[in-house]
DNA sequence: AAACATTTGTCCGTATGTATA
DNA sequence: ATATACATACGGACAAATGTT
């Protein structure tokens, strides 16, 4: 299991933060409805705060693309068109084969082992079926590259479109059947080009790793 | 000249809106110097609106990454590592080089004449040595193929890292003259990788065209 | 057209937390 | 260690804008 890294973040969360944490998540996982009606102040009560951090956490939800707000009307969970879900795979995958790029002129033998440790265990979640888990580690893994490739741009940017994902695979995919063995095979193919350096190739291995779920998408969809 | 988009939204803007779009100006512009401390108090009377509207700027300016909060601490303006900006450039031109992979599948003869037209007026810009014009028109030929490619997620991620970039420029140089004449060559031979649908070529010609200021730049900071 | 209801936008007072003497 | 000063975090009230009856 991994150590959330956040620990030394104190347990003391700002109203704003625990407000935006739990927005997000309901938004995310469809409990907020796309294009369903926000109003601060009910928002408010329910949570048990003042509208000042409902409002603050807005502003954030809104340049991540959450929600829209129509100033001076209304807010709105934004609405998501099936077919722009390939939309978000394009930078997607720009930015992390630019990642694996990057990671191999940092890349330690450490970090080599710790990418072994993750995979394995994403790979024994399909035996046990547990296909949630298997996502978080996957989304561990790569998320391990881009800490190695240490560019805060791409980290930013990526998790904002992981995020998006999320939310389409929830609300459009209700079970949690997302991963396949082959991309266990994927991501060793990626350490071994990423210990030996070779940058075209890691490049090249991430970009058909994450276009993997792409194309069993129309099946699902 | 494109008649821009925003028009229906009205004239009128909200206290946040005007505080954004100040503080945005400040800190890229080197008014607010990196690291200086931000007291909302204070900005709240110099910009004539109460504490609200600066608080709300700020959660964005933060996202933005142009200042960063310390909870319940103080607020500063976030300082700049002149080896840092060479970590914009590599996000950059992955997602341009993907805008322009992506500008090929959509674009149209008109869009063809509107690249010329902007790339004719840069060029103008250099004979009247009309340095800070001509980067606008650089910025502008670069948007219109984003707006071609027809994808949010690049078009969020560019103008921020194109901010940055702007702000990097405004306090490493000073002096306007970041823009070459043979820029408007690259422009034109990417003008005719889209007309004639290579993918390929935009792409790299793209990347090209971006990395260009990066050679020039150990001499200038 | 005008008054109303609703929701957002703004202001300012107070509480809480942090740093310094 | 305690007190004090200061800045931020939050709350509640009022103002402005929008849509409706």
């Amino acid at each position: 299991m991994p150590i959330p890294n956040d620990y030394s973040t104190p347990v003391r969360l700002s109203a704003k933060e625990r407000t935006l944490t739990q927005l997000q998540k309901w938004i995310v996982e469809g409990t907020l409805q796309p294009g369903e009606k926000l109003v601060d102040s009910e928002l408010a009560e329910a949570l048990g705060v003042s509208r000042t951090p409902i409002r603050e956490a807005f502003q954030l939800l809104e340049v991540q693309g959450l929600i829209q707000t129509f100033p001076g009307k209304e807010t709105r969970v934004t609405t998501l068109e099936k077919d722009d879900i390939v939309k978000l795979y394009g930078p997607l995958t720009a930015l992390h084969a630019l990642a694996a790029e990057l990671a191999v002129a940092n890349i330690q033998q450490e970090n080599i082992e710790e990418l072994r440790a993750i995979n394995a265990s994403f790979s024994e979640c399909f035996d046990k079926e547990q296909y949630y888990q298997a996502m978080e580690f996957d989304e561990k893994f790569h998320d391990t590259i881009l800490q190695i490739a240490n560019n805060p741009y791409i980290l930013t940017f990526s998790s904002s479109l992981q995020m998006h994902i999320r939310r389409y695979k929830y609300i459009f995919i209700k079970r949690p059947n997302w991963e396949s063995q082959a991309a266990a095979k994927d991501h060793e193919a990626i350490i071994q080009a990423l210990e030996s350096r070779d940058v075209e190739a890691a490049a090249s291995l991430m970009k058909h790793n994450l276009l993997r779920p792409l194309k069993n998408l129309d099946a699902m969809l």
